[in-house]
DNA sequence: CTGTGTGCAAACATTTTGCAAGCAG
DNA sequence: CTGCTTGCAAAATGTTTGCACACAG
């Protein structure tokens, strides 16, 4: 896991932290097991593989789906982790990093991979603007075979 | 709607039951419904939104939800139509056009735009090129606020 | 006739909601 | 204490499957 360019851990827990004191919620043991979760697997995953993976780092830790969802609703909504659907069953989940990125996806094998392109954004942008839309965000998914795959 | 630049409808059903020949399938009043009911309804539809749309052209045909999700499969398999999957519930179908194009969606009034644009399309090659991958398809979305619901 | 297609109901899968009990602040 | 959170079960969605009958070829 490289530590080098990413916000360290203690950063997102204060930055949830504040969050929630901002909203009058509360800070439980669950709500930090989800994005403790989240940050020790990078990597895009279902509610369902969250939930897992929860269980997994914290097997006394009593926890049920529903928590997860509702935490993953609330985290999304504040832009701590955000989503993307594939093709296929459901949403998938990532902590959102700093930088938006795109995404490049292996049909045969699953694998992900981020990239991102400044000339893309820009272009974009533009195209936005053509349409007089006010941007929010945006998202592209290029769909191919890896080189592992084509193998 | 315009029918100027549009494959007609004969064509298009031609092709539908050339496909249908080939594969030993049948030609039912419930397929073509279907295929109709998608041709004269330029747009992005649910396969619930079809299946009333198909209702509504067709009072007296007796057609279930089923067959409209198993022709929508079996249609997005020929890629006669093509399917997105926007944030909230579920995929949504168009018939495919001749031309790729990429959507732009009004987070407010859920309207889409489509759009096309070359530079981004051979910057998408370029990517996967980088990558080593080998391109199938690819899809993109930006989200934003249109200039109706700006105002 | 034969085998594919259909509608229905039931099964599934995923996500949300109602509720009583638990716990953070 | 107060009221937000939780897990559970149930409900709500969205999609697929099993089956007996219908019908295209």
């Amino acid at each position: 896991m490289k530590n080098c360019e990413r916000l360290k851990y203690e950063e997102l827990l204060e930055a949830f932290k504040k969050l929630l004191k901002e909203n009058s919620l509360k800070f439980t043991s669950q709500r930090e097991a989800i994005l403790r979760t989240l940050y020790e697997n990078e990597g895009h995953y279902t509610p369902e593989n969250i939930y897992l993976l929860v269980k997994k780092r914290y097997p006394d830790m009593n926890i049920g789906i529903t928590t997860v969802y509702r935490t993953l609703n609330l985290l999304e909504e504040n832009e701590i982790v955000s989503s993307i659907s594939f093709g296929i069953s459901g949403k998938k989940f990532e902590l959102s990093s700093k930088e938006h990125h795109d995404h490049l996806i292996c049909n045969c094998c699953g694998k992900i991979i981020e990239f991102n392109d400044e000339k893309i954004e820009q272009l974009q942008e533009k195209m936005a603007k053509l349409h007089n839309f006010k941007l929010t965000s945006h998202m592209m998914q290029l769909y191919g075979i890896c080189s592992d795959c084509q193998k």
